[in-house]
DNA sequence: TAAAAATACTCCATAGGTATTTTAT
DNA sequence: ATAAAATACCTATGGAGTATTTTTA
């Protein structure tokens, strides 16, 4: 069976093209090393070397198989590498879920983050609900979420790694549009603007139990899947919205954000299996928790 | 120090993810391989199988090593497969040189049945002179050669492969254009058009040796380099010219080309060294020898 | 308890060493 | 005569086998 030592005793052979150097390279002795690659040259059944005339010479095969074997080493040191750096979670794949309404907050940050000191890692992006994140989390369909809390499952561990405001979108010529301090029971009576909740359940039901807490029942005027129809809507003057703050990114024509006395806020965590995590899973928790 | 049974086992063990399995599969010993994986995993610093809970399953190295040890077996038998090509001639490189005057005769046609039968030969081609090829060929810069005869060198083979006659090519309006039987002393005051000596040795001293055996020095009017371009003079009206039968293909307002009575001729041969040819220069010889 | 991997040990195939011969210049 | 590879022979490492223990579901 052909083994590596062959390949490692051939090129050497082949550099040297003088067996007693090439063994001296090596660190053994000549005899054996000659044995090693007649034997090679019996299991591929084709004479590398032409020991003609008291020097040593590359028959054409030799000269082909020289190059094959140079990247047979090369491919080997490459796996060598690659496991390595595995093992350091430098590389790998890794199966993130996140939220619909992850990509306002933290979590194109903590993405930009991470591919750039992690270049070799393949990112498998899952845009999934908090509730199918943990499932897929225990069934080890996912390696890491980012989950709206609240959420919880056995056999999981939810770490929050950000909170952020919740605060009011309204239109510019909302009555109380100028007002200095707003709490949310002043909106009790306005029309509302939501996402349906399959679109993001977590967030919904945090904003809808906001709503309760301060004591109302919003009045859902609309509802609408994308973030940005809902500030367009609001615009349009159709009602007013509780969304989180890194949404203020979104500019549209009429709409004022307001933050709230209050204070409500909403937030976002990482969740992965209660279990050993993997050098992967460590080094992308790093990178969350520092940003 | 890593050997390829250790990817060839870790392979096994990796697909069946039960070592007893890979071990039938391996046809050997299930405690062996165990012992083997264990070793790989020391050799690399990395452990790339996770034996829990009666289970084995593969780490995130293990999954990465996995696809980089499939690369190295591949690469293996990639370099296996090319030595065994090589040494039957169907894989390699070969070192052609040929004639400046070759292009037009039978050089492409061989050329081209070689390239199709023999894919995988990387050719390179030197425009040579017949004398330089032969020097090549002696200092083995050279594989085989595509020469004018005649051409003789110490431990030279030369082999003809093709003979063609010598035509006129003359102005149509020439006044033995229209006669039947044409001599070559018959155009002994013409002015003649011929490329520079120095462009192909070979051929320009077998035409000029042709005139002086029909008894005449021919008078050279305009020399070029190109064999087109001769033709073009020709047509012109600037000379008449002696070529190979082949430049027929050439077409050029105005010229005719006209078979000569003495119907001389001149030999395009292969040229290599005295030896014992490798698998390649056989294979080419053999086409070239079919042509 | 049953199934699978790990341990303990034994053995022998063979990689590698030493001494010598052959070969070609 | 010399330098290099091949041959002959020997040694011992370690790969692989058998028997057994450990582990856990």
């Amino acid at each position: 069976m052909i083994e590596l030592r062959h390949f490692r005793y051939f090129i050497a052979v082949a550099e040297q093209l003088h067996f007693t150097r090439a063994a001296e390279q090596l660190h053994m002795a000549q005899p054996p090393l000659s044995m090693q690659i007649r034997q090679l040259e019996e299991l591929l059944g084709v004479q590398l070397l032409v020991r003609s005339k008291r020097k040593v010479e590359l028959s054409e095969a030799g000269q082909v198989f020289l190059e094959e074997a140079r990247q047979v080493m090369e491919s080997v040191n490459r796996a060598v590498l690659a496991a390595q750096q595995a093992s350091q979670g430098v590389r790998g794949r890794l199966r993130l879920g996140f939220a619909s309404s992850a990509p306002f907050g933290i979590f194109p940050k903590v993405l930009r983050s991470y591919r750039q000191l992690y270049p070799n890692v393949v990112l498998e992006l899952f845009e999934l609900g908090s509730a199918e994140q943990l499932l897929a989390l225990q069934e080890r369909r996912l390696d890491l979420g980012f989950v709206r809390l609240p959420a919880r499952a056995t056999g999981i561990r939810v770490e929050p790694i950000d909170r952020e405001a919740v605060i009011m979108a309204l239109p510019e010529n909302h009555p109380l549009a100028g007002r200095e301090k707003l709490l949310l029971n002043d909106f009790q009576g306005d029309d509302f603007v939501i996402f349906p909740r399959h679109e993001g359940p977590g967030l919904y039901d945090r904003l809808i139990g906001l709503c309760l807490a301060a004591g109302f029942t919003p009045k859902i005027a609309q509802e609408v899947g994308q973030m940005h129809a809902i500030v367009g809507l609001v615009g349009a003057g159709l009602g007013v919205s509780l969304v989180p703050e890194s949404l203020q990114t979104v500019h549209a024509r009429g709409v004022v954000y307001r933050h709230l006395e209050d204070e409500p806020y909403t937030e976002m965590a990482l969740a992965y299996r209660d279990e050993q995590l993997s050098p992967l899973q460590q080094a992308f928790v790093g990178v969350a928790r520092a940003e």
